[in-house]
DNA sequence: CTCTGGATGATCT
DNA sequence: GATCATCCAGAGA
């Protein structure tokens, strides 16, 4: 694996543009490597519904308004983690969810996490199980991506074949509505690797109440 | 493959 | 009190 992390830079511009960017790049932690087949973007304070930082700055979404390049991760469901790669220059809290990828490195190590009979292509489809594949939880929300550390972001393997060989092709980037939101359900800020198994499958939000509301 | 409902707690109104 | 950037098991096609 070619070590070569993303600047800082990379992710100074709006999270739209980042975000399709950043498929087939490579998130590392310690011994497991994911390269991105699915992100999703979310926008500033005030420009997306449907962004964590819409309403401004709270303790939780704070990491979203510091530097680009660091890692915003945030529980959720009562039981899952979801990460993402925070973007724009300080004060304008904005981010790429990372959806899903292909464990290139560590498969043991995230089969460990993920357990036994999870198979490959599952090992990381989906944010949650994600996260899983490569241990992060919330002590590693707010590192820094870019500076070399255990948590990095690489710019990934160059393609095998020069430019006019007969060889594989670059990837198809598509573009649809975002996975499992209620509101600006039309925005399409979802990128992916088409026909890639490791890709999650689109979900609609389902609103659900909670079961028992009085205690018969 | 699709659809449904349960799990579980932090966060925000 | 309601919602939530999810996952899993189980049933059905």
């Amino acid at each position: 694996m070619t070590e070569r992390p993303l600047p800082r830079e990379f992710f100074d511009r709006p999270s739209h543009e980042v975000a399709p960017d950043l498929l087939g790049k490579v998130l590392v932690h310690g011994p497991v490597a994911v390269r991105l087949t699915e992100v999703e973007a979310y926008g500033p304070p005030g420009t997306d519904p449907a962004s964590h930082t819409y309403r401004g700055r709270t303790k939780r979404n704070a990491v979203m308004f510091g530097p680009p390049g660091h890692v915003y991760v945030y529980f959720t469901y009562g039981m899952h983690y979801c990460v993402n790669l925070v973007c724009l220059p300080e004060g304008l809290g904005s981010a790429v969810l990372i959806r899903a990828g292909e464990v290139v490195e560590g498969v043991e190590a995230a089969r460990a996490r993920r357990g036994p009979v999870v198979r490959d292509r599952d090992l990381a489809r989906g944010p949650a199980r994600l996260t899983v594949a490569l241990g992060l939880g919330r002590e590693h929300n707010g590192l820094d991506a870019c500076d070399g550390g255990a948590l990095r972001i690489l710019e990934g393997d160059p393609p095998a074949d020069p430019p006019g060989v007969v060889g594989e092709r670059p990837p198809v980037i598509l573009a649809g509505p975002r996975t499992g939101i209620s509101t600006a359900v039309e925005t399409p800020w979802r990128f992916w690797f088409a026909g890639n198994p490791t890709v999650s499958p689109y979900r609609r939000h389902v609103p659900r109440r909670r079961s028992s509301t009085s205690g018969v």
